[in-house]
DNA sequence: TCCCTGGAACGAAAG
DNA sequence: GCCTTTCGTTCCAGG
């Protein structure tokens, strides 16, 4: 690993290679697949990843009992060391989280070759001042952008589902055990605990010491100071990364089994991504088809130990883990029953409630997507909800700090989600993590954690798991309860910045990044064996201390849109106003240059630090021809500005939609002045002129459309958008009938696996891309145009009204399916886009309506002088500068014909 | 006693 | 380089 000292950049060439009888899979990450999110750093070094299948030689001694050691020999190597030549390959060239002797360290300690003579992974890294260089910075790696190697992303998740895939998973593969299967994904240390002497008789913190161990390396009290004891570095020098021991030193040896350290480990050398499940994908035309033949067992145990992003926490104890040590997961909450009786004992029952994880087994997809990975909250006759958005602010935690309580809701009780649709008498899972919450695709939070809160107050059982360095926080969804659950067992837990920013290959900046959303997901199996996967996202909760006192937050504005002449009063609720406030409607070019902005008058008699009325100014431009997109935020004073918030200037002929008057506000005198919750969030909604979005657009390969929404949602939620588009699994490998669509341009997965036979997803509403693409709104990220990575495609969206706008855009929360992902994609399209795109964007020419091909500029927008200000000042991140690069990647992918989607056969 | 909550001290980083 | 401001983190106290 000469590369790790003396970095250069990574090859682009395919160097790695495979002798595979049956796929053959050579990628440079981020170059030649839409699903990245990371293309900006492969722009600048190019990770290439090879998978192979080969032979199945060597791979049967998975199940045995040494499968702990099995689950470690990613390189190749057998438990007795022999190199196991034929193992099949996932050859990666990319950075490394590791420098080589903590690798080494790391490896000797468990006794886990981590690099075998047949190492499969070549790691070609950028050395340290590619961390947070400046170029790194820009475009590839914006301050709050995942790197290519953020632990979560899909480059180890996507290894997760890769395992997982309906065509390599074990658990579906007739020639591999279930069981064994899940003991390698479940309890990488199965054989550490199981057999360890270690074991401790105690009663640790069950599954919220992960949390400690996971996250806490350092000593209670210190002081952030020492990268040495980073999460990153210490675990893997202080404490032993066996599998027999837990990541926090501990006298007794933790008995638990830390899912921390052999992550970290496993995920080490996983730099794979969403392309590689992605392509797998492609490349099969039935999810139920199993590859195993294919794919030699030992690769998927390879592959599933790099799952182990989906490992589980072990009881005190360790006792319960079965006599193979297992610890199986994929029907986890039979076991969870069992666990008592000495069964896995990675899940916490909670005595008290009335669900005891003993159900059948939940979702348990054997695909799940990873979690940045972008899916809808609506397939078919499924769509998950967000009942009761949790509250703009929630202090979060400290490690070194108690508990801060569950995340509330605005009305005092806490979120609740409901899933609708779902008409089967299994219980379901509900998962929950903390996501970002800025402008980019939704995807974990580096320095947020999920926390599970216990107590006598917390009516809602949960068991947590780690998912690529990410806490999920697992939530039953039961039948008896309408498949409705009360979030009342979910808190936030803070990371250190340094500790987290420490990460080898973290290029998030933890400064001024507090605002995070809940993530919800529910995966729903199918009588076909395959899976639905939906997320809903909540509103952002701003998460520090002084932000949440300090900064004015908009929650609602009664209108989001109104003719050029202005004057109307609009009604704004949140949190922090105060009789000096200031609103200011600003108008910015997508290079970031103020193009227009002034200051609305304030009624400051009406100020109330929850309300504020202000009076729409007037634009700037009263002949304009459509719909204007500007913003404004409301000001405290300098430094102190609340979120961008949208809003958009009408053509004065156009006659205004009104939504449903607010009754509180009726007396204002405000008809009209309806309240659009969090409109930067959730405005997935089309401004009323834009084209409203064809409820069908649910519709999706034959599904009819979502179900409608159930009475009582409330109609701000950021799932209420009738935009909602389902994921097409079709959209996925694409579309041959349907040039006009375009595949995933991003990580975004198909709520259902697969579905052969099915028509291939037409948008119904969308004969021109106008429509639909004005509804592009993704939950994680509107402004697509600016986003890394995946939004290599979004010129194709470039005419989405959401996005055509050059300020940042709001995300959408909820999970709403307005995403580019159920677009179709077509090369030709791309091409124009990118080749339009160079004709700069014109705000007021860009009528979603519009059908002529988009025209975004392309532009290199300026780097911030300051990086927090990407936060603060800004409001918007800076995601446009990569545009061209992206769009000449894009390109240039084209016409390599590197995309897998569009025919499942033209990616390699 | 533990959990939760609000406030603030303190130091580092940014301005 | 110095001073001020801002922010992150830790600590304390009270319910």
């Amino acid at each position: 690993f000469p590369a790790l000292k003396e970095p250069k950049p990574a090859p682009l060439t395919k160097h790695a290679y495979s002798y595979t009888p049956n796929v053959s899979l050579s990628l440079p990450l981020g170059m030649g697949n839409p699903c990245l999110g990371t293309q900006y750093h492969t722009l600048q070094s190019s990770p290439v990843i090879s998978v192979s299948s080969c032979h199945q030689t060597g791979y049967t001694l998975q199940n045995d009992n040494n499968a702990a050691s099995g689950y470690y020999l990613h390189h190749g190597l057998r438990p007795s060391g022999a190199p196991a030549l034929e193992s099949p390959r996932i050859e990666i060239t990319a950075y490394s989280q590791y420098p080589e002797d903590e690798v080494e360290e790391s490896s000797s300690e468990n006794h886990i070759i981590k690099r075998g003579v047949n190492s499969i992974v070549t790691l070609t890294l950028p050395n340290a001042e590619f961390y947070r260089d400046p170029s790194c910075l820009s475009p590839a790696s914006s301050i709050s952008s995942r790197s290519c190697n953020s632990e979560a992303s899909s480059y180890e998740s996507g290894f997760y589902n890769y395992d997982n895939s309906p065509q390599n998973s074990p658990w579906q593969s007739p020639c591999v055990s279930p069981k064994g299967s899940s003991l390698l994904l479940s309890c990488p240390h199965a054989s550490g605990p199981a057999g360890s002497p270690h074991r401790s008789p105690s009663t640790s913190p069950q599954i919220g010491a992960m949390a400690e161990e996971g996250w806490s390396a350092q000593p209670r009290g210190s002081r952030p100071n020492s990268p040495k004891y980073s999460i990153n570095g210490a675990p893997y020098h202080q404490t032993s990364c066996s599998p027999n021991h837990s990541q926090t030193p501990s006298p007794h040896g933790s008995p638990r089994v830390s899912i921390t350290d052999e992550n970290w480990l496993a995920n080490t050398n996983q730099y794979t991504n969403s392309a590689i499940v992605a392509a797998i994908n492609a490349l099969t035309t039935d999810g139920m088809v199993d590859m195993g033949e294919g794919i030699p067992i030992k690769t998927r145990k390879t592959m599933l130990d790099h799952s182990s992003s989906m490992s589980l926490k072990v009881e005190p104890g360790g006792e319960e883990l079965g006599p193979d040590g297992e610890l199986c997961h994929e029907d986890y909450p039979s076991r969870l029953a069992l666990k008592k009786e000495n069964h896995c004992g990675g899940f916490l029952d909670v005595p008290q409630h009335l669900y005891s994880w003993s159900k059948p087994k939940p979702y348990l997809s054997p695909s799940l997507p990873a979690l940045d990975w972008q899916l809808p909250s609506c397939s078919g006759p499924y769509n998950l909800q967000i009942e009761v958005q949790p509250k703009s602010h929630h202090r979060a935690h400290y490690e070194t700090e108690g508990s801060r309580g569950a995340v509330k809701a605005l009305s005092g009780g806490h979120p609740v989600v409901q899933l609708y649709g779902y008409m089967e008498s299994e219980p379901l899972t509900l998962q929950l993590f903390i996501g970002t919450a800025d402008d980019r695709l939704l995807r974990p939070h580096a320095f947020y954690q999920v926390h599970r809160i216990t107590g006598k107050t917390v009516s809602t059982a949960s068991h947590e798991v780690m998912q690529s360095n990410t806490k999920i926080l697992e939530i039953p969804l039961l039948p008896e309860n309408n498949m409705r659950a009360i979030i009342d067992c979910a808190g936030i837990l803070k990371l250190r910045n340094s500790d987290i920013e420490l990460r080898k290959g973290e290029t998030d900046i933890g400064r001024k990044n507090t605002r995070v959303r809940l993530v919800f997901r529910v995966h729903i199996n199918q009588p076909n064996g395959r899976t639905v996967s939906l997320q809903a996202a909540s509103n952002p909760i701003e998460c520090s201390q002084r932000s949440a006192q300090e900064l004015p937050l908009v929650e609602k504005q009664s209108l989001d849109s109104y003719p050029a002449t202005g004057g109307k009063m609009m009604l704004l609720t949140g949190l922090n106003f105060l009789p000096d406030s200031k609103v200011v409607f600003v108008e910015k070019a997508q290079d970031g240059h103020h193009l227009w902005e002034t200051e609305a008058k304030v009624d400051k008699d009406s100020i109330k630090s929850s309300t504020l009325i202000v009076e729409i100014p007037p634009y700037r431009n009263q002949r304009i021809s459509s719909p204007v997109h500007v913003n404004f935020y409301v000001c405290n004073g300098k430094r102190k500005r609340s979120q961008y918030q949208r809003f958009t200037y009408l053509p004065p002929n156009v006659p205004i939609i009104k939504t449903e008057p607010s009754d509180e506000y009726d007396s204002l005198g405000t008809a009209g002045l309806a309240m659009h919750s969090k409109p930067y969030y959730n405005q997935p909604r089309i401004t009323p002129i834009m084209p409203i979005a064809d409820p069908d657009a649910c519709l999706v390969g034959g599904y009819p459309p979502c179900p409608p929404r159930h009475a009582a949602m409330p109609s701000s939620s950021p799932n209420s958008s009738p935009t909602l588009h389902d994921l097409s699994p079709v959209a996925y490998k694409c579309l041959p009938n349907s040039p006009t669509h375009a595949a995933p341009p991003g990580p975004m997965v198909p709520p259902i696996q697969e579905t052969p036979g099915r028509p291939n997803f037409v948008h119904p509403a969308s004969p021109d891309h106008g429509s639909s693409l004005g509804m592009l709104h993704s939950q994680g990220s509107p402004n697509h145009l600016h986003s890394p990575g995946p939004h290599a495609y979004h010129p194709v969206y470039a005419n989405s009204s959401p996005s055509s706008s050059p300020v940042s855009h709001p995300s959408t929360p909820g999970g709403t399916a307005e995403s580019p992902f159920v677009q179709a994609y077509s090369p030709s399209q791309a091409q124009a886009a990118a080749s339009s795109a160079q004709t700069g964007e014109s705000s007021p020419s860009l009528l979603p309506e519009d059908a002529s091909p988009p025209s975004m500029a392309i532009t290199v927008k300026q780097e911030p002088q300051e990086l927090d200000q990407m936060y603060l000042d800004d409001g918007e991140l800076p995601e446009t500068r990569c545009t061209y690069a992206l769009f000449a990647s894009l390109h240039q992918l084209i016409k390599d014909r590197h995309f897998f989607f569009l025919d499942g056969s033209a990616f390699i």
